[in-house]
DNA sequence: TTAATATATCAATATATCTTGATATATTAA
DNA sequence: TTAATATATCAAGATATATTGATATATTAA
């Protein structure tokens, strides 16, 4: 019940399903380049990659100052539903606009 | 996106969830019975049909007094993925209480 | 018609979630 | 070491949702 509500939870949220087809279209993205993408301040952004991490739908990898953020694989059938259903919505889906400094 | 938070936050919620198996379980359900059998004040258990109700996931059928809730059928393909996902929860669902008292 | 039952809805309060701005931590480059 | 960049987290306020008790409506039975 606890993961069903926290996966149901995850997806109650529109910049949350924008974020997560967004990933799912673009593959691995660093958190500043989704801050520009969508033009969302970062503590925002930040916070709603975590929820969808913690709800099983995102994995994060480290690398030097940046944590890229993909669609985590093996996903389960019921979460690979969702994103299908997801992906038939009419979503406005930014571009991905890289701004990371260096 | 409207249709599918409105399917999406009607699952957002214990109650609900227990509900829902509760009439797949028994098909068929008043008002009342419903109250009785989760032990709910009526406005709580009303309000929560028809949140179930207006999000898909349910009917209702006036006879009399009575208002009988029951799955929606036909059930698109991803409510009835939920349904199934819902089903193999470890839920407390209670025995169906008749109770109406005529 | 009156009373009882069933259901829906409203208003108030309580609780949870979202957004923002500020701050903390970590990594890299100078 | 200092400064810049990237990310995470916290606290406060705003917004949404849930719960309750009261009330309204409809149906049936006496």
């Amino acid at each position: 019940m606890e993961d069903f509500l926290n996966t149901v939870g995850a997806i109650n949220d529109e910049t949350r399903i924008r974020l997560l087809r967004f990933i799912d279209l673009n593959k691995k993205v660093c958190v500043c380049d989704v801050e520009n993408s969508f033009g969302m301040i970062q503590s925002r952004i930040s916070r709603h990659l975590k929820i969808l991490k913690e709800a099983g739908f995102l994995r994060v990898e480290r690398e030097g100052r940046w944590a890229y953020y993909s669609i985590r694989s093996p996903l389960d059938a019921f979460r690979q539903t969702i994103l299908a259903e997801i992906a038939c919505l009419d979503l406005d889906i930014p571009a991905l606009m890289h701004n990371c400094k260096g």
